[in-house]
DNA sequence: TATAATTCAATTGTACTCAATCGATTGGAC
DNA sequence: GTCCAATCGATTGAGTACAATTGAATTATA
């Protein structure tokens, strides 16, 4: 191998980690699209409306916390969202600045309808529990590792 | 546990694979853009070169298969490159087509400052060898476990 | 208590992602 | 040789992501 040769071998794109992460995160969420067309949700959006089940009466900023997303991504989501009918936006009275998200009876309803879609996706993910496993102990070592969201 | 909490587990967000799947991979993308910056790259311009810096002279079809990405987003990504001098897009002889793309002077020159990024990326991951290897492996698996792009 | 710093959501602008469709080209069946 | 289906890239439109900025509200400070 020459000198140029092994200088760019980390450039390769298999021997990056970065883009199997990048390809099966699209890749599954693509899998998810025809369970939530049904259901008339993004993936975004489902995963939004998974934390709102938890917790309902969440402010932008602690929805953000927990899906890592900021006020850019939600606030258009959210009012995706409340023009569905699933939810509505109103302002904390204690403090003026926080927005708070609640689910509506439609919003709380089609937790129901959507209780079937890990079950139909578990069945399209071909991975042992033991990977699975793993696989989700490393992301989320990886996630929480040196910091929440970045650097 | 009442009946009704049982049935909703599955869509409690700790407990689905694709959620830290698609954080990890957003949180990892956002750790190259300083580095990225600093050649004027964003992620998606920057795999696309990984792969003409292996294989110049590819059509977009070839390119979109190694990157699992079509030409809605592939299409504005090299005109945006070609823009910024580092390729050219030409049709193919034998069919018209084929979209080719060769990397200019510019564009294999790069290759030259981008060589440190794996290593400044390296850095930046909080994972040991073994977990990457295993998280490679996993990744891998999945993305070309059932088929190539979905279903 | 004025004012300065902080917090919060919204907005703006750039850049993807992807489904769906289109139009041109090509290769095959007859 | 002429339709016919398939292939290829471009386009369109909806929906994210995210950096950066803005403006209102709140808190801390002098």
């Amino acid at each position: 191998m020459s000198m140029s040769e092994a200088r760019y071998e980390g450039l390769r794109l298999e021997h990056q980690l970065c883009f199997p992460l990048y390809a099966c995160s699209r890749m599954v969420i693509k899998k998810y699209r025809p369970f939530l067309d049904a259901i008339n949700l993004t993936y975004t959006q489902y995963i939004t409306m998974m934390v709102l089940w938890e917790e309902d009466c969440i402010s932008v900023r602690d929805l953000g916390n927990r899906l890592f997303l900021d006020s850019g991504t939600l606030t258009p989501l959210l009012k995706s969202l409340e023009a569905k009918g699933f939810l509505r936006r109103y302002r904390s009275q204690e403090d003026e600045r926080v927005l708070l998200v609640q689910l509506t009876e439609e919003g709380l309803a089609l937790r129901e309808a959507a209780a079937d879609v890990p079950a139909q996706i578990a069945g399209c993910i071909a991975l042992s529990p033991e990977e699975a496993q793993a696989l989700y102990g490393i992301l989320y070592k990886l996630l929480l590792g040196s910091d929440t969201t970045d650097e």
